[in-house]
DNA sequence: TCTGGGGTCCTAGGACCC
DNA sequence: TCTGGGGTCCTAGGACCC
């Protein structure tokens, strides 16, 4: 820009234009459409047309996903798998979760995904937002149609035929408002004002962060649609949900919904529980139990470098009352025996003597660094240290995952490849680099994902690193 | 055959320190 | 003797989401 004096007409037309683009619809909600049904209705063409559910199948097992099918006889998510078996007609296929296959699915379609933009915030395996100002999209109603089109005939092509549903909107709330409006398969696009025609008539459950309390609660006050919901004063949703939920309800109701997309999410906690066939009354199975269920906690704590401060067990009796107990350890661990000792005691502040239904442990405080807490003279030297610490195993070698040298990935950068030749970074993150590689002048190459720890990439122009090799 | 498993965020109350 | 606050950390539970 010039530095000529910007006349009144210029500020006009700069806030104008500034103004219309913060209101742009510019975020997109993708969802696969029942999407673990989907894959194995792909996967076994006889599944094809039939009823399909999948989920956990025992006594107590739950539905994960039921195919639309199967939806017709009234199956649904989180639905017993009994009640879904009472419903469907025989024929209908029960299966247990293929969750690797589900998974590697998701990756080509979130690789795909920031192949439009770098701004993807993966949700779940089956749902993510992006943001597509971040991608330089046309943004005119005509190119946003376009554009979701094309990525639901992308997705069929690059899955083998797996189906997905898109809205495009102006905030992540009308978004995914919008994705749901025309499944499966469809694109709905929600315009910048167009959000409350859409909104009010609809039921509140439809608002984030309304689940069946609040709806019920609401319901108390004589709402039951958005519109409702929006004529209620700040102050007196304030005084009946708290602060952060009453302000977010009489936000949300208007459609004013500034979250952002967010490519990196940093986990705040790791747990893992188990709902046993039968309950359990003896302690020392508990004891077992507990074992298992930290060594599953403390390998993904490895995997991630990862140390934890704070452990919680949750408990289940029969009647599916559940309880929690926590404890905060000195120094952050990533030690499964301690993690373990810890858990057992929290248990047995719980009385187990008529049977547990559900066991969990879990974890959370989370660091990089295992000696959190340690006392630091001046120069860096150790001068007070916890006995516990001192005692225990713990000060184990510090796993490295990412190189602590170069490269820092990042957007746009150059790399060489072995396998796929030249190419550059198209997004970092999630413990990924994606990378589009270079294709034919008028196509973009394909786009590949490398986790973080595992990376063979090499930036084309390497300033002072060098190939790293593996450790151990 | 009643109700999975993995998370996030918020609130409220008590302890403790200044 | 009585009476304060603010701030932070910790624990337990609830609501919600996929």
């Amino acid at each position: 820009m010039s530095d000529t004096a910007l006349t009144l007409a210029d500020l006009l037309c700069h806030s104008d234009h500034m103004s219309s683009r913060v209101q742009d619809a510019s975020i997109l909600h993708l969802d696969l459409d029942a999407f673990f049904a989907a894959v194995e209705q792909r996967d076994k063409p006889s599944l094809r047309g039939k009823p399909v559910v999948v989920g956990g199948l025992g006594g107590r097992g739950v539905v994960s996903t039921a195919s639309y099918e199967a939806r017709r006889y009234g199956a649904r998510s989180a639905m017993p798998t009994a009640e879904a078996r009472r419903r469907c007609p025989p024929g209908t296929a029960f299966l247990t979760g293929r969750y690797e296959a589900y998974r590697i699915s998701s990756g080509v379609v979130m690789d795909l995904l920031r192949s439009v933009s770098p701004t993807v915030e993966q949700v779940s395996v089956d749902e993510a937002y992006v943001d597509l100002a971040a991608g330089g999209v046309d943004l005119s109603p005509v190119g946003l149609r376009t554009l979701g089109e094309q990525v639901l005939a992308d997705i069929r092509t690059v899955t083998g035929g797996l189906t997905a549903s898109v809205g495009i909107s102006t905030s992540k709330m009308m978004a995914k408002i919008g994705s749901e409006m025309n499944k499966p398969a469809g694109v709905t696009l929600i315009a910048a004002g167009e959000e409350l025609d859409v909104l009010h008539p609809m039921p509140v459950r439809a608002v984030a962060g309304v689940g069946p309390a609040t709806a019920g609660r609401l319901r108390g006050f004589g709402v039951e649609t958005v519109a409702d919901l929006a004529r209620i004063e700040l102050a007196d949703l304030v005084s009946i949900f708290g602060t952060a939920h009453g302000q977010a309800l009489h936000d949300l109701a208007a459609a004013r919904d500034t979250r952002t997309v967010q490519v990196d999410r940093i986990a705040k906690s790791v747990s893992a529980e188990e709902t046993f066939k039968t309950d359990i009354t003896d302690r020392a199975v508990l004891h077992t139990e507990i074992d298992g269920l930290t060594r599953r906690v403390a390998a993904r704590l490895g995997t991630s470098a990862t140390f934890a401060r704070t452990i919680t067990i949750k408990a289940r009796w029969h009647d599916f009352t559940t309880v929690t107990r926590s404890g905060s350890l000195p120094h952050a661990t990533g030690e499964p025996a301690v993690i373990a000792r810890e858990a057992r005691r929290l248990l047995d502040t719980v009385d187990a003597t008529s049977g547990l239904r559900l066991l969990g442990v879990g974890v959370s405080g989370l660091t990089t660094h295992a000696q959190d807490e340690l006392v630091l003279d001046g120069d860096g030297v150790v001068v007070e240290m916890d006995d516990e610490l001192s005692a225990s195993a713990d000060p184990q070698p510090v796993r490295e995952v990412t190189p602590s040298t170069p490269p820092q990935w990042r957007t746009g950068q150059d790399v060489r490849h072995t396998e796929a030749g030249p190419g550059w970074v198209w997004g970092a993150g999630r413990g990924v680099v994606t990378v589009r590689f270079e294709g034919p002048l008028t196509r973009p190459g394909p786009i590949r994902s490398y986790p973080l720890d595992e990376t063979q990439l090499v930036p084309a122009d390497p300033p002072d690193w060098r190939e790293p090799s593996l450790r151990p």
